[in-house]
DNA sequence: CTGTTAGCGCTTTCAG
DNA sequence: CTGAAAGCGCTAACAG
């Protein structure tokens, strides 16, 4: 088992060579060892040892078998940012079972929100796509398409040549949205972005059909439904939009809602994570939950519990795996994943 | 720009071809597009679209060049626990960071712990390794040498031929343990596992030197000086060692320490997340802390802060960043990674 | 069970 | 600025 230190990269060829043996002889080795002799194996892997041959090379296999045994996933607008939402992880980690069990590696390709997102998807050596949820005009969804190999998107945009694994994110929305509203009279929306600029803002329930992203514009549409069912105007309905999802900035604009001539009674957010921002900035403004304001969240993550909140289950990490499956061209038909209301303290429900 | 769906893979000879030029020039088109007369670039890009080419094939691309533009990591068994280990995020999002910055994607490899894993790590391509800290003994470290390409590992163990990048976890041990058991009579640890089997267990001071994961022996080195500097004899502090690393076992394993005879007066851990279910556990058993009971973690993490613990604070991101370098073999130097104790008011000092 | 042939799709020479 | 040749390292397909 020695070997030329920093040695240029040893060939199948030579191994087979040095063991006397065809290369396809090597090549069987290592691919269909059922279909060499025990003895021509034992050669083969003394030569390869030897020479210090790690393997076939990967890319050269891949070339030639025209698979890479690799899924590709696309996180969005930086990269990092997929690493810091708890529910992209969990989604990740969905897919990651699968990959484990396949035998595949995952690649998380980076995407910065830039120009040069196409090429690198372009460049990238999977076999299939996965694509967690963004705008309609994201390019990123063309050149996905493009590559021509299985792709599926999370929940959404829907795009013609592509699975969709997703919750009705606007029946959902509605059945939160009438736990939150209920009894209210001055309901509010605590949004993620309306576009890929990131724009934060607080408006008044505005025209939603121009919302970019499918999932905000469906979770809207539900809230609006909510909120009309609950006898309340749309157009008197605020709308916080935050650039992120994140409780710090969450509990910015919740703070400045609560401090203004009319505050609002109850808010439903997008996410745990700001809905977790709007439970501390009532706390810090002395309003009582829910009896002052009534919140609601999004996703079940750990901190809904911890703060009993009232919110929507769902299961980002069996999304994650099946999304894989699509990915793998394991899953023939579209994905209508499952979702819950869990109602907790945080609602007058 | 249509395409007949379904249709079998277009090459660059067939766009070269189409558009009337050497399959050079068309290659150029996409390579070296200032080598290539603006004439011959549109038409190249005029066939390619109609012919349906989304760019080069990147498995013949990589073959060619001999690089695959991707890095792998390789995050120890069960890859799905990777996404559930907070500061391992943080880890991966500093390699994200870098990766996007170079265009590079990154591969998740998936490692379960049993045998398949060394072929994985063989038929993985990617440009260089990197392995978040394992045991002395895992098998995918003489593989991904085997490789010959640059590879890192993060904590530990060193190995010849890889870049190292960790904190003296000795030493930080030997810090914090010395914050931790200040004025304790009764010691005790909160450990990761000793050997990649994963056993729980309660022992006293045991053979250090005979503990596998590298960073795990060595802050219990710390924490032996710590004791000893202290005027505590090793064979006297408990250790209680976790199979994984989570609040949940940890509570567990503190609610029973605290419920002995000698209950301990202090408890060092090797997580914050550990910590937290220390303090949980204390908090049950009617301790205050820390009067009743010293707690200290490690990380820094936002539960550390939340939950005022002492602890070892040291930035995993920045470290996932200096991992990528290296494996991209940008490395200028060896690492050794900074940290410093937070004091808070978990401890008496 | 073993071997021969024929490329996978591309880009590095090296010449125009 | 453009092109012809050569072959990266490997395995499917088909003999023996």
């Amino acid at each position: 088992m020695n070997s030329s230190a920093g040695s240029k990269r040893v060939t199948l060829a030579q191994v087979a060579e040095q063991a006397g043996v065809s290369v396809m002889t090597a090549s069987y080795t290592y691919n269909q060892p059922d279909r060499v002799s025990e003895q021509a194996r034992s050669k083969v892997l003394a030569a390869a040892s030897q020479l210090g041959y790690a393997g076939p090379d990967p890319s050269a296999r891949s070339l030639r078998r025209g698979s890479t045994r690799t899924l590709g996933v696309v996180m969005g607008e930086h990269l990092s940012y997929a690493f810091e939402d708890p529910e992209a992880v969990s989604f990740l980690a969905g897919i990651a079972d699968v990959c484990a069990d396949r035998g595949y590696g995952m690649t998380i390709l980076p995407i910065t929100g830039a120009a040069d997102d196409v090429p690198r998807i372009t460049a990238a050596a999977v076999d299939g796509f996965i694509v967690w949820t963004t705008s309609d005009d994201d390019p990123v969804l063309a050149a996905v398409r493009a590559m021509k190999r299985p792709a599926v998107v999370h929940g959404g945009p829907a795009v013609r040549g592509m699975e969709l694994v997703s919750i009705d994110n606007r029946a959902a929305a509605r059945a939160v949205g009438a736990v939150a509203f209920a009894g209210a009279g001055r309901p509010a929306v605590v949004s993620f972005p309306l576009s890929r600029a990131r724009i934060s803002t607080i408006t008044s329930g505005g025209d939603i059909t121009e919302v970019l992203f499918p999932v905000t514009r469906e979770r809207l549409e539900g809230y609006r439904q909510a909120a009309e069912g609950a006898g309340i105007a749309w157009r008197d309905v605020v709308i916080a939009v935050c650039a992120r999802n994140d409780a710090a900035e969450a509990e910015r604009v919740a703070a400045t809602l609560l401090a203004s001539a009319e505050p609002p009674d109850a808010i439903a957010a997008m996410s745990d994570q700001q809905a977790a921002g709007v439970v501390h900035a009532a706390r810090a403004a002395g309003r009582a939950i829910p009896d002052d304001l009534a919140v609601t969240g999004w996703d079940d993550a750990a901190v809904a519990e911890r703060l009993g909140l009232t919110t929507v289950a769902q299961s980002l990490r069996e999304q994650g795996a099946a999304c894989a499956h699509a990915a793998l061209g394991e899953k023939p038909n579209a994905q209508t994943a499952s979702w819950s209301i869990v109602r907790r303290g945080s609602t007058r429900q």
